[in-house]
DNA sequence: CGAAGTATTGAAGTGAATCAACCGTTGTGG
DNA sequence: CCACAACGGTTGATTCACTTCAATACTTCG
């Protein structure tokens, strides 16, 4: 047993054998040789919640796989309006393929764990090896679903929709080792008012009064103004309008 | 030069010879004998305004390419409320690959004129041909951006910027021909102002009255309350908050 | 012509924004 | 060790941009 274990993971970089990206991220489409030569340029650092990643129209020449955290993805109006157009959980790609200039900055929202390597190197092995770029068109579909969910969002739900909606998400995203049917839910909001304000174009008056709502109708629990208890997923869902 | 131009296209059928999707869309990846293989099950249909093609939560057994017209994709709530979530133009690709159900449902704006295929044979032939991922991948993220680009719109930008930003986007879609640098634009709206409202998240009225107010303020003209001109295109993008 | 569909315009209502005051926690330095 | 500033969050009063409701026009087509 142990000795099969040795066998399947040999030659595979010690940083890579337990990381989430190789399970379930980008790097699970690489042969051992292709993650040795990853890893040479690769490395894991940690950043504080607020550190700009990458800036907007800035050039980005590392791309990064998110070990764990949250980043935030935001767009802004000249005037400073900002809105959240995209949230990147474990073990979600970082960075826009063949486009130098993004026009979306990327923030991190929680602390946040990434192991970054050189575009170049990467986009090389994109050429190579078609499985990459298939798992790379998976999550940017996905992202594309998601991103569409949000414009219905967006457009067309009311505020206290929108935070329900929200809330569901987040529940479903924070912790994917709970069972997606599963019934209730506890966990720790990895957003701020203000950054909740500025996923669902909302501001931060609104998102607390909503959230004030949710409570004294016994569909949340919160205390410390970060954690949040989800007895019954099925009040939440209720309250998404779809 | 009539002989190089034949030599050239040779083995390609004819009616993919003069086609928008074998020039700038997905079929441009393919090989003269892939692009016989593909036209031998695929079939032209012309379908004409408020033609559904796609249904939600409905089995997909056929993809499409877009050859002319504009195709919406719509989401809505489960009490009508409805939120255009992405315009497809010529040559865009039309399906979600890895997902038989997609949540979104695709419907004719104007006469449309599609070709479409089975899914399995585009699905294989994806598997054999990187470039053809290739190329989905990159209309996925083109398409990923704009749906942010949207994003921004519907959650932080006023009535007034909603409108100007997608006469914008509609000028520059509508006829790719010209200069993307052009000054002054003169083009029919593929919409209704019932699938504008759609789309801004707004309604039928508010559109209405914006394009009313960009009117007197001769930033554009309307003839048959279709037929736009914007003289100075500048002005509208100064009217975007971007 | 008349009916149906599409668009404009006006008046009234409302959901969320804005403006403003206050609370609780955290951290800092006198 | 406490005063207090900084920050994040809540709550209330008021305002306003957009919606809703309603009436009227335009356009198209049998």
């Amino acid at each position: 047993m142990t000795i099969r274990q040795d066998i399947h993971s040999a030659g595979i970089p010690v940083l890579c054998q337990s990381c989430e990206a190789r399970h379930r991220g980008l790097c699970g489409a690489l042969e051992p040789d292709q993650l040795i030569e990853l890893s040479k340029t690769s490395s894991r650092r940690g950043v504080s919640p607020g550190a700009e990643l990458t800036g907007d129209a800035e050039v980005v020449e590392r791309y990064s796989n998110v070990l764990s955290g949250v980043v935030k993805l935001t767009k802004s109006l000249s005037d400073g309006r900002q809105q959240i157009v995209g949230l990147q959980f474990a073990p979600d790609f970082l960075g826009r393929p063949f486009k130098s200039e993004s026009a979306i900055s990327a923030e991190a929202a929680t602390e946040v764990s990434l192991c970054s390597f050189p575009r170049s190197v990467i986009e090389r092995m994109m050429k190579l090896s078609p499985g990459l770029e298939h798992r790379l068109l998976k999550q940017t579909l996905n992202e594309l679903d998601e991103a569409r969910e949000w414009m219905l969002a967006l457009g067309r739900k009311t505020a206290s929709e929108k935070v329900a909606s929200f809330l569901l998400m987040i529940a479903r995203n924070i912790d994917p080792a709970t069972d997606p049917a599963a019934k209730s839910a506890s966990f720790e909001l990895p957003l701020t008012r203000a950054d909740i304000a500025d996923f669902l174009g909302l501001t931060i008056e609104t998102v607390s009064r909503q959230l004030t709502r949710l409570r004294a109708s016994d569909v949340i629990r919160i205390e410390n103004n970060r954690h949040v208890t989800v007895d019954n997923l099925s009040h939440l869902e209720q309250r998404c309008g779809d």
